[in-house]
DNA sequence: AATGAATGAGGGTTCATTCAT
DNA sequence: AATGAATGAACCCTCATTCAT
C-alpha cells in the first residue's frame, strides 16, 4: 500500500546503519517541525535524531533539501490516507470526511510551510508525490460526487488548502524551546479538537446541495505553482 | 465607530512627528508581519517606516511590544468591520458573510503568529480589544442565530480560529523573506481568491440545518488562553 | 576655605536655574559613577538630575568632559578635608589619619576610573586642581614628617594612588541597574567597614619605623601622568 | 602542586585541538581583563585567542562563563603560590611576604571585576576553588601568625580584598578600550613598581606590634558573599 | 561513514551623540 | 536655554554551513 520504494530505489546503496539514520532524521524532522514550525534549529533535529549534526548533512546537502524530503513523506503518508479511506468507506462522501480528519492527525497542516519554503518546487520527486497525492484524493472526491454528495464546483486543490491551513499548528503554542515546563498539555488537546470542529464545519459546506456561488475557479494541486 | 481614541489618550503626549512616526512603524509592522510573517527582521520594518532601527526601539522596546500593537489595532479594525456589516446589512446572514470577507482583507489571518508570540497574552490593553471584539462578532453571530440561518452549536471563538486559519498568509508565498523586491503578483492573488472560496465553503457548513455533529464544545475567545 | 571660584570665573555668565541645573548634573554624576562605575549611560545621569539628556550635553560636550568636571569637584572636596584635618588636628599623624579616613568617605576612590578615562589628562584646570591637591595633601605629610611619626621614603603619589585603590567599589556591589531592589545593604555597609580596616593597616604601615625596605622611588601626583 | 587536574577530569573528553583552543581563549581572556577591564567586547577576546567568535561561544555560553572559567583560573594559580611560598621559605612573615608580590605578579587585581560580574557566585566550582584558596593562604597566614609576626587581628577576606584593590588595573592605562596596539609601555612598568611599593607598606601594617586598633571584624573569604 | 568543532554572517538591542521643536 | 526624539555604530549571541578527525 505505500508507495514510498520507487523514489527510494533512485538511491544509491545505503549502508543499513546509514539508512536508518536517514529514516531517523526525516522522522524528527517532521516532528520538529510540527511541534516547533518550520524554524527550528538542524542542530536541534540531529540531537533528536540521535546523530551528529554533520550525519544531517551528510545525508541532506541544506535546509531546503531536508525539508523536501519531509514534504515527500508527509505526502505519500496522506495518499496513503486517502487510498484507505477509499477501500474501506463505503459511502462516498464518509471516505472523505475519514479521509480529512485523518488527514489531520498526520499533520498535514506542517506541510505548508514545507511546501512552500522549499525552492524545490518542480522538482521530479516532489510532482510525483503531488501527482499520486493529486489521484489518491481525486479519487475520493470523485466518489463523492459521483454519488451526488459532494458539491461540483470544488477541485483537489481547494481541499488540500482549506485543509492544511485549517489544521496548521498555531505558532507558540507547542512547547516553546525555552518553556521547559509546562502546560501547552490542555492547550494543545484542545486545540486539536477545535482542528476537527472546524473540519467537519468546513466538510458541511461541501456536501450538496451548495448553499452558495463560489468566487474564483476551481484548483487542483498542479494550480498552487508559482507560476500559474 | 473606532473606539482607537480612549487607548491613546492615556499615552503621556507625544510630539506630532513622534506620533506620525510611531504610526508609520505599526503601519509597517502589519504589512511586513502579512507579507513576510511575523519573524521579518525589525530592522526591515524601521526601513520600511522609513525609520532609523534605534527609533523603532524607542517606541516599543522589543518585538513582543511591537507585536502586541499591531495585534491591537487589528483586532480594533476588524470589530470596526464586524459593527458596520451589522448596521448596514439587512440580512443576518448576510452580515456574517460580508463581515467574514471583509475580515480576510483586513489580514486578520496574519493576527495568528502575532497573537500566539506575544507573552503578553493575559495584558489588559489586549483582553480589552479582546473582549471588544469578541462582543461585536456575538453581536452578529447572535443576530444570525436569531434569525435561525446560522447553527447553535459554535461560538465565536469557533469562528475567529477558523476564519483566521483560513486566510493566513502561505509562508515563501509573497517575496521570500531575502527577496527584497516583494512583488508576490499573481500569486497573491490567486491565494486572495483561494482565500474568499474557502471562507464561503465555511460559511456554508455555518448555515442552518446542521449537516453533521461537531466533536468538541463551543468556544469563545476567553477559552483560546492558555489556561484555560 | 573652597577654592571652586577661580575655576568656574572664566565661564561666560549662566542664568541662575542653567547653573543649578549643571551642579545637579555633576552631582548626580558622581554618585552614579560611585555607584554604578563609571560606565553608566548618560541618559540616566540626566535622569538622576532631572534634566533631559539634550541639557547634560549643553553642558558638558561629551562623556569625557563630564568625566572631567567631576574630578575637579572630587579633587576639590579631598583637598577640603584635607586643609581641614590639618587645622584641627594638633597630631600630625592623626590628622593624616583623619585625612584618609574622610577622604574614603568622599568616594575618592570613584575618582580612579574617571582620572584616567579622561582624554583630558594635562588639561589646565586638572592640573590646577591637582596642584592644589598635591599642595595640601604634601602639608599633611609634612607635617607629619616633621613630627617624625611618617616614614620618609614615600611621596604624595603613593599615598593618593593606595587610597584611591584601597577604596575603590567593587563592581557589581552597589546596587546593579536591573536589581531594582535590593540587598547590597549590608555588603556595602561591610565593604565600607572592610574599607577602613585597610586605610588603617596601610596607615600602619607609614609610621616610623619603617618596617621594610621599599622598592621602586616615591611619586608625586606630577608623576602619575603617562608620559613620566 | 597544582590541583587543576581534578577539575578537567569531569569534563567529557575534548579533542586535542578543542581543548588547545579553550585555553587559548582562557588565557587571552585573563590578558585582555587584567589590560582592559572586564568589559572588553567578547569578540577581541576570541581575536587575540585566534578563533572566530562562535567558537568562544561554543566553550563559554555567555560572558559570565567566560569569567567564571578565568576566575577559576586565577585562582588556582594564586593558590598556587601561596602553598610554594610557604614550602620555599623558611621565615614565615617572609613567606606571607613573597606570596602577596607573587599574587599581585599573577594579576589578582583583575579578579576583583571577575568575582564581582560572575552571577554564579556560589557555584560549586567557584566555592571550592575559593575554599582551597581560602585554606592555603590561611596556611601562610597561619604560620605567621604562629610565629608572632603577625597581628592577630585580621583574617584571609582582610587580606585578600586588600591585596586584590591594590594591584588593581587603572583602568585607562595600558592601552584605552578603544586603541587595539596595546603597548602600555613605560606606565604599565612604573605602575607595577607602585604596586609593589604600596603592597610593602601594607605588609609593614600587618606586622607585630599593631600600630592601631582596627575598626569592624576580621572577615574570611566566605564572609565576602552576599548573603552574608 | 560519522562526528565534534569551527566559522562568518546576521539579528536584536543598547547607547553616545545629534537634531528639531 | 531646554527638551524629547532620532540615529548609527557597536556588541552579544545564534545558526546554517564547512572542516578536520
Amino acid at each position: 500500500m505505500t508507495a514510498t520504494s520507487p523514489a527510494k530505489v533512485s538511491q544509491p546503496r545505503l549502508r543499513a546503519d546509514a539508512l536508518r539514520n536517514r529514516e531517523r532524521i526525516v522522522a524528527a524532522a517532521r516532528e520538529m517541525f510540527v511541534e516547533h514550525g518550520a524554524e527550528v534549529p538542524l542542530d536541534e533535529i540531529a540531537r533528536r535524531a540521535g546523530v551528529g549534526n554533520a550525519t544531517l548533512y551528510r545525508h541532506f546537502a541544506d535546509r531546503s533539501e531536508l525539508v523536501h524530503h519531509v514534504a515527500l513523506s508527509v505526502m505519500d503518508r496522506i495518499a496513503d490516507r486517502a487510498d484507505e479511506a477509499r477501500a474501506q468507506e463505503s459511502d462516498a462522501f464518509q471516505a472523505l470526511r475519514r479521509f480529512v480528519h485523518q488527514a489531520a492527525d498526520e499533520r498535514i497542516g506542517a506541510l505548508c510551510p514545507l511546501i512552500s519554503h522549499s525552492p524545490d518546487r518542480g522538482h521530479p520527486d516532489l510532482m510525483a508525490a503531488r501527482d499520486r497525492l493529486n489521484a489518491s484524493i481525486e479519487a475520493v472526491m470523485s466518489d463523492a460526487r459521483a454519488s451526488g454528495q459532494l458539491r461540483t464546483d470544488i477541485a483537489v486543490g481547494d481541499l488540500m488548502v482549506a485543509v492544511t491551513q485549517l489544521t496548521r499548528p498555531l505558532p507558540g503554542l507547542g512547547s516553546s524551546p525555552r518553556a521547559h515546563d509546562s502546560g501547552c498539555g490542555s492547550v494543545c488537546m484542545d486545540f486539536d479538537r477545535f482542528v476537527h470542529r472546524h473540519l467537519q464545519l468546513f466538510l458541511d459546506g461541501l456536501a450538496t446541495p451548495a448553499r452558495s456561488e463560489l468566487p474564483g475557479t476551481a484548483a487542483t494541486l498542479e494550480d498552487l505553482r508559482p507560476t500559474t
